[in-house]
DNA sequence: CGCTGCTATGTGCAGAATACACATAGCCTC
DNA sequence: GAGGCTATGTGTATTCTGCACATAGCAGCG
């Protein structure tokens, strides 16, 4: 292990999560795609990388919750594939999601630009 | 509608993770704050309710790995809050994921303007 | 005092999510 | 028939999370 002092070692950051998977949904609005296809253009997005395995539970739990759909095409030559497709629940879910973002986006945004109102300026005893 | 086989029964989405934490890192941008504060002030964001006792693991968490840091503050009446403060390798973070948010941001918003570019228009055994 | 309610922080635990390594399989070229 | 690329998936230890519950200070009230 290294040393503690600082805390910042070199983890590779990794996109997972609720992030991940709004993401896989956005390309699937306009798109059927397939697992190893997604990979590629959630690596060209400039997030952080992400985990082919997380990938591909994730795809599968999506569809587990009715978000998407899929079916195999072995129309092309090569390992067959699983392509998704978005249902009109992960279309709603999509929407809502990205309207619930506007919030957390604009928080950020007032933090950077020192503009929270409501806040009290809370104590500061960093005396020392 | 409400069958058994939807997955997408009452389940309450809860604020976690990632955007968890980085909402508190950007309330502690600006002012110092205590969990039980930030717990209310997240509650007005219109984000996702969140469970108190994860903010407390999270703002943990957070001192662990060098975000932010904290004292206790006696000075008002009621029990003792724990005040945190953003360490200066926490606004280096907070910059970075702001940063790597757009990339995200965008990706939503071309979803919904249906413009990705570079994607190819995959198949569509949907015969519809 | 005992009781209730609000503030404020935290823990125990079972289940879910995740990173990493590894497995499987088709197809291509050498 | 070996190696490389495509494509999907699993095993497992670790971490994270939701929910319930615990602790404790202070204030009002009869």
């Amino acid at each position: 292990m290294a040393d503690s002092t600082n805390a910042q070692n070199d983890v590779k950051p990794r996109l997972h999560g609720e992030m991940l998977s709004t993401s896989l949904l956005a390309f699937l609005k306009n798109w059927n795609a397939y697992g190893y296809q997604l990979a590629q253009r959630l690596a060209e997005t400039g997030m952080p990388e992400c985990d082919s395995g997380t990938i591909y539970r994730t795809l599968r739990q999506l569809e587990k919750t009715g978000m998407v759909s899929s079916w195999w095409d072995t129309s092309e030559s090569g390992p067959a594939r699983r392509v998704y497709s978005l249902t009109q629940a992960g279309d709603v879910f999509l929407t809502g999601w990205f309207e619930a973002l506007q919030n957390y986006q604009t928080l950020l945004q007032q933090a950077f630009t020192g503009m929270i109102p409501g806040m009290a300026p809370a104590p500061k005893p960093k005396a020392d």
